[in-house]
DNA sequence: CACGACGTGCTAATTATTTAGCACGTCGCA
DNA sequence: TGCGACGTGCTAAATAATTAGCACGTCGTG
């Protein structure tokens, strides 16, 4: 159960999906590269949700998009993807990837947040 | 320029690629989720080769693919990608949720690693 | 030698993805 | 009322992805 198996276009989709937590159908062809047709993009949710990786509530005349997995489940999934392609499974490896690429955007008061989570880490780690 | 306009089967390819740093058609062929033929392996080489995502190099009588890209540009990317889908595009975000997920397994060499390497970026970030 | 194992290139066909189009329904308003 | 804007569902066609197959070359060995 994976992202792995989404088509391009699929796959797309649910990256938008997932950045906007909720989309319809005008919002997610908006944001799409080289976007195709309104129905086209209707006829792909329509498939994801066929699939089951999207649902869908009604808003009014229109029909309003989101994941099925929380975004939670999702972005862990799409971490531990990351580890194991790039960072042979390490989350240290990619954190300090990340900090490095970070860099200088990081505030203060983020580097101390991420401080305590990480002495934290050490006290509860044994 | 991006993992975001690759097919399926490309995507798969790439990123067990990415993981092996280079590889034959018959690894790749091994790894992939319900695996093709070889000669379907191999053309898929030949066409990410063509589009530029991938090199090979001859090793004796076959030839190893690698990435054009360096892994770390590679991974700085799909980093990038999940900050961007799943985090708002913050780095601290996503270490925290690296951090999170990881939990555990972290030795205590990693940990420490870590709070140097935010210490570092405290006192550059002036 | 000559055969089998394993490599490559290329092409054509199958299958899946992706798309546009049409028919219809509802709402708001001139 | 009747029209335009905007929503939906469904389907068929176009395009892209994916695959298998064949022809050929090289190496090692019985």
């Amino acid at each position: 159960m994976a992202a792995i198996d989404l088509s391009r276009r699929e796959r797309q989709i649910m990256d938008i999906i997932y950045r906007l937590e909720k989309a319809t159908a005008n919002e997610v062809m908006g944001l799409l590269p080289k976007p195709p047709s309104y129905s086209a993009v209707r006829a792909m949710l329509r498939i994801l949700e066929e699939k089951g990786h999207l649902r869908h509530i009604q808003d009014g005349p229109r029909y309003v998009y989101s994941s099925t997995v929380t975004p939670e489940k999702a972005s862990r999934s799409a971490l531990r993807h990351v580890m194991s392609t790039f960072f042979e499974g390490s989350a240290a490896q990619a954190m300090a990837a990340l900090l490095d690429e970070a860099g200088a955007e990081l505030s203060t008061e983020d580097l101390e947040r991420l401080s305590q989570l990480i002495e934290t880490a050490k006290s509860e780690g044994r």
